[in-house]
DNA sequence: CTCTTCAGTGAAACTTTTTTCACATGTATA
DNA sequence: TATACATGTGAAAAAAGTTTCACTGAAGAG
């Protein structure tokens, strides 16, 4: 798409501002522009990704918090980010980069790794960096959204952990809900479904989001839910979701024969993980945080200061 | 010197302006400070590190002229960067990219590495990213240019070889010219430093810079020399120096006896170099390349553009 | 205790950058 | 060939950011 010859005037104009420091008006008499062009092509660089601003601070814990909820819920690991700035999207990145840096301490040769999907997943890949380990795998836990048949968004998550490990990535290219149990089944036995579903299953950590179960929820946006049948699901006690899997507040299935109709890894599965890495942000998640606690869908946790914190006020609440 | 209270409010300013796009005057509302403060603190966050902008470009090469001078000088390898803009610091410091990235390719386990200091090394340093490596050694190969023991600038450059290799250093705490042979013998002799020379020796990569005869010189200014005396030196036909010691344009050795009153590593030892790595720019210095490619004290030469074409019309007039 | 000094601040003046607007250029389409 | 349409430009207007300046309050000196 950009020739080489613009990407070397972006380039040059990146460096005269922001290296060498002069004002864009001396850059446009050098180039021969006008200064509004100048402002232009800086905007382009950014967005091409030639400039890169990157603001360095130390990784913060909240490790009351976090010992609490370890404690209570017999957790393996339990990790805490305090609430610095208020946006989804800031916090988000903090648990990105707090679930970046434990995966790169567990991470080893030979492993296989197992990620879905979610809002949070993508800030976990910004932050991957690069892992040395050798022979690596990198499976999908569950479809993808579209029911089109790979979805970006997933290949996107999947592509970032294969960069960032050199790994080799095994794909679930199917819907993540299909109409019937039968062709669950069906589809859970072609070979190259049934391989990466196998992998799933060996996979010694797995990384996820945590979703709340609510009209919101991308599933019910992608169409895969008629509204009656969510409503009923939530009528039914539908807190959450893991991997497109609803439960309980108190950790139980929700729905079986909806259950069954989902392809992707079980909760059961991930209950026998050395490590089932769950990343949640935002206090609506809270109900869906504690019945995946309560579960034992997750021996290890990122989650923010103030969904903690309500997780803790809703558990104190129940006694 | 600051206050982890105040780093806080600098990172949550940074990350309000750079990551979420906030202007400087609804900073100025949240954190109830005027936007001129926002605006020195963002100023500060710069100058602490805490907000970091890098300029991505691929490294480029001048690969015809570089394998012209290769060719005509028997060179293991040359590196020609383009001038892209014609400022000493942005060629050194694309310079130094292509230095470390070379490193990075040929530093091995248990590998000796020397290197000197001057104008260039530091965009080296600045360049050079972690690389895994064990047991490595970076040894001085000449001394600092103060003459008050332990110079900051190579003190400096060491500490960043020693971070990116995790290796050990060792210094050369002296000066590099001292007034008598006999003194130069006598601290070659002192423990220490007859450990960091012998290492040097050993070394299988030496870094350095060329540098150029004249006025100018660091050395010069840092008193080493006498007018009358470097006067002398520029009539006996210096063009420049590698590690303190003066040849002339055809590579041979100046004053014998000024180069026995020279602490540190030898021509000759560099010329025995699996890896004589030697870095310049400048088209002034273009005699000085010639005289240390000439004499053979460089294998590997990272070379700018400008200062390339300037070395090979040399050569050319020559015939 | 008073005076001086100094770092830090906001308001306002100033500079720099971005956006708007009108126009030009080239390209695809009828 | 004419016509719509997208793309890119500079001049000027608008917005955003920086610097100057005068003032404040705290710390140290007398």
């Amino acid at each position: 798409m950009a020739g080489i010859d613009n990407d070397l005037q972006l380039v040059k104009i990146a460096r005269l501002y922001y290296e060498l420091g002069y004002k864009q008006e001396q850059i446009a008499q050098i180039e021969k522009i006008s200064k509004a062009t100048v402002s232009r092509l800086l905007d382009k660089a950014h967005k091409e990704g030639i400039v890169e601003v990157k603001v360095v601070y130390p990784q913060l814990e909240v490790h009351e918090l976090a010992e609490e909820i370890r404690e209570r819920f017999n957790l393996k690991k339990a990790c805490v980010v305090p609430v610095m700035i208020d946006h989804p999207d800031v916090i988000r990145d903090d648990l990105g980069r707090a679930v970046s840096n434990f995966l790169s301490e567990i991470i080893r040769d030979e492993d296989i790794i197992g990620v879905s999907w979610g809002t949070t997943l993508p800030f976990v890949v910004k932050n991957l960096s690069k892992i040395n380990a050798n022979n690596v795998i990198v499976t999908q836990l569950n479809g993808g959204v579209t029911k089109h048949y790979l979805s970006t968004q997933s290949a996107a998550i999947i592509e970032g952990f294969v960069n960032s490990l050199n790994a080799v990535p095994y794909m679930l290219p199917v819907p993540t809900i299909v109409d019937s149990v039968e062709l669950a089944t069906a589809i859970s036995a072609d070979s190259n479904v049934c391989k990466t579903l196998e992998l799933s299953q060996k996979a010694r950590i797995a990384v996820y989001g945590i979703g709340k179960a609510g009209f919101d929820s991308i599933l019910v946006q992608a169409g895969y839910f008629q509204k009656e049948e969510y409503e009923k699901l939530l009528q039914a006690g539908a807190v959450g979701d893991i991997c497109s899997r609803y439960f309980r507040i108190d950790g139980s299935i929700v729905d079986q024969e909806l259950n069954q109709r989902t392809v992707g890894i079980t909760l059961e599965e991930l209950r026998n993980k050395e490590y089932s890495i769950a990343v949640a942000n935002g206090e609506e998640k809270a109900k869906a945080v504690v019945g995946a606690l309560k579960g034992k869908y997750v021996n290890t946790l990122f989650i923010d200061e103030v969904t903690a914190k309500k997780c803790l006020e809703l558990i104190k609440s129940e006694e």
